[in-house]
DNA sequence: ACAAAAGTGTTACGGTTACACCCATGC
DNA sequence: GCATGGGTGTAACCGTAACACTTTTGT
């Protein structure tokens, strides 16, 4: 009646993952479209019974991105009776002339834990997953409709990132590892999407003794050079 | 091959939920024994297949304090491969004479979502599960060696309790409707594990606008009566 | 009157903001 | 030299801390 994936994953719980990444000017996540369904997702996937659930979200994200080690923070789980739509799901498998029967589980009420991802921008390669279409960037401000309550997981992890950036010091997973404090100010910025005092926040950052000067960077512009910091 | 409750239930996970309570000096968790064991452990449950997580952890939380509508966070999904021992949840079964076989299902691995609860000690009526023989107060630093994982999301439940308590407001929950200055303070040192000065703390409480002054409470003690207060 | 605890006024301190100024770079 | 943007010095501002003082209650 059941088919393998039933004995392979566990039923009734998934993850889903909202990756975030900057390109040098505006907040973006990575979004699934399944073609000739019109549905949009956030990247997600179940839980193999013999792997961690933190295993199993890294494995997605790497898969996705192409990057290891990524930075992860779970943030929340959703439980709601009604928030998974077993005709969406059946919709995305019938688009991929998958064998019903076997994913009869598929079309079962789940819950859902929800991460997020912080990642260099730079280093993505995005590659759809067997069920999905397209994998691409989306701007956090102009995310399309999502299925099911996908657009709900966005919402709070963007919130939860906001609460998190300024005690958390985890702005730097969306940067590459050497960067100018325009660089930083303007991540801060697009996360909250406000826009900070220049010199207030170089001391801030500065006063924190967290960051590393280096060398400068010469763009060839007609100004100070800027310095290039890290991480400590 | 598996009994009922294998149908009732989402099988592999579960919840756990560290109920904080005030009794005016310290801070206390609730705690349960599974006698001829010797094992403590959170109280905690399993969700139905036809209810929401929250549905399942309020009713959980109900049925141990009495009380309905507590203050409920859920703060962390713990997904290690081996946080659960099928050998203690065996014994506990033996130690009630449980048919093993029915219960073949809770002997499997298990993913938990761990909540907080913050109630009025006061109006609790701890009464323990059909699995366990007791429950009991426990003070925060005085947590016995618990099974599993559970001391872990102890300390983790405790953390984020510190973090949230001064921004979130949520310390009115451990206390009854009206209330002196002077046991708002203690809530929070307790949970903080800190003295705070007396006329900083007062002043910053009032200064929030959260607080409704109300009449004064005669103790009958040879000084001046507080104000009793209560939240917004 | 006195002791004890609550409530408030005043000043000091530390971190952030605002603004000015200087520095480095390419045209 | 000048325009542009980076880096830093200084004073104002604001919230909290520290401490003193007043108020209220029962003995």
């Amino acid at each position: 009646m059941k088919g393998a994936n039933n004995k392979k994953f566990i039923p009734n719980l998934s993850y889903d993952c909202v990756i975030f990444g900057f390109n040098g000017e505006k907040l973006k996540i990575l979004i699934l479209e399944y073609h000739n369904t019109g549905l949009f997702a956030l990247p997600g996937g179940y839980i193999k019974k013999e792997e961690s659930l933190q295993e199993a979200v890294n494995k997605g994200v790497e898969e996705r991105t192409g990057i290891k080690d990524v930075f992860l923070d779970q943030f929340q789980t959703f439980g709601k009776l009604n928030r998974t739509d077993p005709d969406a799901t059946r919709s995305i498998l019938q688009a991929k002339n998958k064998d019903l029967n076997e994913k009869q589980w598929m079309m079962e009420r789940f819950i859902t834990v929800g991460h997020y991802a912080l990642i260099n921008y730079e280093n993505v390669n995005p590659k759809p997953d067997n069920l999905s279409d397209s994998i691409a960037w989306y701007d956090i401000k102009n995310v399309p409709q999502l299925m099911m309550d996908h657009n709900e997981i966005v919402d709070k992890a963007l919130e939860v990132l906001r609460n998190n950036i300024s005690e958390k010091l985890i702005g730097m997973n969306l940067l590459p590892a050497k960067f100018t404090m325009k660089q930083l100010q303007q991540v801060f910025e697009a996360i909250l999407d406000e826009t900070l005092r220049r010199t207030s926040f170089q001391r801030k950052m500065l006063s924190m003794d967290i960051l590393e000067r280096h060398e400068k960077l010469f763009e060839g512009k007609a100004h100070k050079a800027p310095y290039l910091y890290s991480f400590k």
